[in-house]
RNA sequence: GCGCCCGUAGCUCAGUUGGAUCAGAGCACCGGCCUUCUAAGCCGGGGGUCCCAGGUUCGAGUCCUGGCGGGCGCGCCA
């Protein structure tokens, strides 16, 4: 919980630096990670910033500060002026260390950060109509939305997951209709899927089921409209229940599955017609209620209800929408597809004409692609021929296809590439980090030691006996800031990045101790515990990232036969 | 035609909020090492007009403008 500390002492220590050389009240320097590690562990550009304000040249200004620095103080071995003006600065070894402790003190919530202030959050993603099986491309919307929304947990945030569930509607009507057409189908009587219906194999399957629970002589007996509306209802609920087992079986539990047929029933849409109405944000025009988006940035107004009298989608959307601001949250986070961008605009017009205007924000992701053997698996809706989350998950598993769908940005077109994911090497990233952290508890178990009761600090070494070692070190104490910086982008990739980074740096170090057996964590020398303890903190920091993102970290992992 | 997103190594992509110490990673390829602290590795190497052209700046892959190329969307469908 605790951040970083030793970066808070440098950058306090370089602020009375600055003061003391004349910077304005209030200044305070940048400090960034250079990309070059001989530049050092950390590097400000403060002395640029601040050269012409100051009228000094930045090189004497950096100087100055170097001198003014107490390296004590800030836990720095050396500082440095370099090019132009930088200052260049390297912890000292005995300042990292104390904080590795923090690390493995922190235990499970190594990582998580505390926000100020907190924000209530609402995440509504995947909000697949309960009309089919859940697809590739839902399957991306729910891994983002639900590791954005554990980020914002971890980075000290209330937040809700939500599912949005359009039980109503014309498309609820043709599934119905759909399903009757098969249902009668398999009583020998000639039926037709209607226009636009679905043709899916499993609106068969679905059909089937309810007439074998309900007993086939019951739903016989039914008037036609009465057998229609059951079958719907029941539709609706058997899909609804195979979308939610499919999450489930993904990783990705909903706090909240939020009905759209509930708005009609609390009234809530009612109210929302009265307030646009007294507000004057609505119009009639060729027969149909429009509301007035354009005023509020959108290209054209749009209809909310149609000239035959039925709603169209946005409407209860929008009562939907602020009914969130009315439950107190103070961000509504909407993932969608990209097929829905187009209705962006109107929605965040919508909410500022109805004083709204900072509630929602949405992020659009882009199409998946899926990868056989270099080829596309081509799918179609219409026939019904798409490649289901389910069978993805099955084939796998839940954790390589989150990590897959994550560790691109949400911006970009995503190609997924069913060779790599099956693929169980180190080529696959998501073994690559998974099995530097088993690699880890293997450690553990070979020294006897529970890795929980591995002891946060003993007597603290002068140093590192390797620089890969301090590599590992440095980069253990990124987490916090790594999630942090996520949840605040909304960007999951920057947790897979940073994890395939430090996986990286493990194995690196790891694998010194094959060349040389004195470099092995367990070798019987003095360092023996002060490794052990460096191993338990970078266990941690891979298991918690992993965590963060709603993946799993074994402990151990078999490996199959080849 | 309009809107949104993308354009960086052979391939897939990073490059953090408006820049500096920014030409990067993984895969593939080539060369060397290891056969283990179980978990298919480790080290090194080649390879780029950061789509193009202007602009802002001391400084642009990054910001602005205009092009070009690709994806998606432009219903009183959801």
């Amino acid at each position: 919980m605790t951040g970083d500390a030793g970066l808070a002492r440098l950058s306090e220590a370089l602020e009375s630096a600055f003061s003391a050389a004349g910077a304005p009240e209030g200044f305070s320097p940048g400090l960034e990670r250079p990309r070059d590690p001989t530049h050092g562990d950390w590097a400000s550009n403060a002395a640029l910033v601040l050269a012409k304000r100051l009228g000094q040249p930045p090189r004497a200004l950096a100087a100055r500060v170097c001198e003014l620095i107490d390296p004590a103080a800030a836990g720095i071995a050396a500082v440095e002026v370099a090019g132009p003006g930088f200052l260049n600065f390297r912890l000292s070894d005995r300042s990292i260390w104390p904080r590795l402790t923090e690390v493995i003190e922190a235990g499970p919530d190594w990582g998580r950060t505390r926000a100020s202030p907190p924000l209530r959050v609402n995440v509504e993603f995947v909000s697949a109509n309960p009309t089919g099986p859940l697809h590739v491309a839902h399957g991306r919307g729910a891994a983002l939305g639900d590791a954005v929304a554990s980020l914002l947990e971890w980075a000290g945030h209330d937040v809700t997951r939500e599912f949005y569930v359009n039980d109503a509607g014309r498309q609820i009507e043709l599934l119905g209709e759909s399903v009757e057409a098969r249902y009668e189908e398999a009583a020998g009587r000639p039926a037709a899927v209607p226009e636009g219906g679905y043709h899916g194999e499993y609106v068969r399957d679905v059909a089937m089921a309810i007439r074998d629970a309900a007993g086939p002589e019951f739903l016989a007996s039914l008037a036609p409209e009465e057998r229609r509306a059951r079958l719907r209802r029941e539709a609706v609920r058997l899909l609804r229940e195979e979308q939610a087992e499919d999450l489930s079986r993904f990783g990705v539990e909903m706090d909240l599955f939020y009905s759209e047929r509930s708005l009609y029933e609390s009234g809530a849409i009612d109210r929302l017609l009265e307030a646009l109405e007294d507000g004057g944000l609505i119009y009639r025009s060729e027969g149909a209620t429009w509301l007035r988006t354009s005023d509020y940035g959108d290209e054209k107004d749009r209809v909310l209800i149609k000239s035959d009298g039925s709603f169209t989608y946005f409407l209860p959307d929008l009562a939907y929408h602020l009914d969130k601001a009315r439950r107190g949250f103070d961000i509504a986070i909407d993932v969608w597809g990209a097929d829905h961008q187009g209705h962006e605009k109107r929605m965040l017009a919508a909410l500022r004409g109805l004083s709204c205007p900072d509630l929602l924000e949405v992020l659009i992701i882009q199409l998946v692609t899926v990868l056989r053997d270099g080829r596309e698996v081509r799918m179609s809706k219409r026939a019904g021929r798409f490649v289901t989350l389910g069978e993805l998950v099955d084939e796998t598993g839940a954790d390589v296809a989150r990590y897959f769908f994550l560790m691109r940005r949400a911006e970009v077109h995503l190609n997924f590439d069913l060779d790599l994911a099956l693929d169980t090497s180190d080529a696959n990233p998501v073994y690559k980090v998974q099995y530097a952290h088993a690699r880890m508890c293997s450690v553990f178990r070979r020294a006897g030691v529970v890795a929980g009761e591995v002891p946060p600090s003993l007597e603290v070494p002068d140093g590192f006996g390797t620089p890969a070692e301090r590599e590992v070190a440095l980069s253990v104490l990124r987490l916090p800031e790594v999630i942090a910086a996520a949840a605040g982008s909304r960007a999951p990739h920057l947790v897979c990045a940073y994890l395939e980074e430090a996986a990286g740096l493990v194995n690196a170090w790891y694998h010194q101790g094959n060349l040389d057996p004195a470099q092995r964590i367990l070798a019987e020398v003095p360092e023996r515990a002060a490794r052990i303890r460096l191993a338990r903190a970078v266990q941690l920091t891979l298991r918690n990232g992993l965590r963060a993102l709603g993946l799993s970290a074994p402990e151990t992992m078999t490996r199959d036969a080849k």
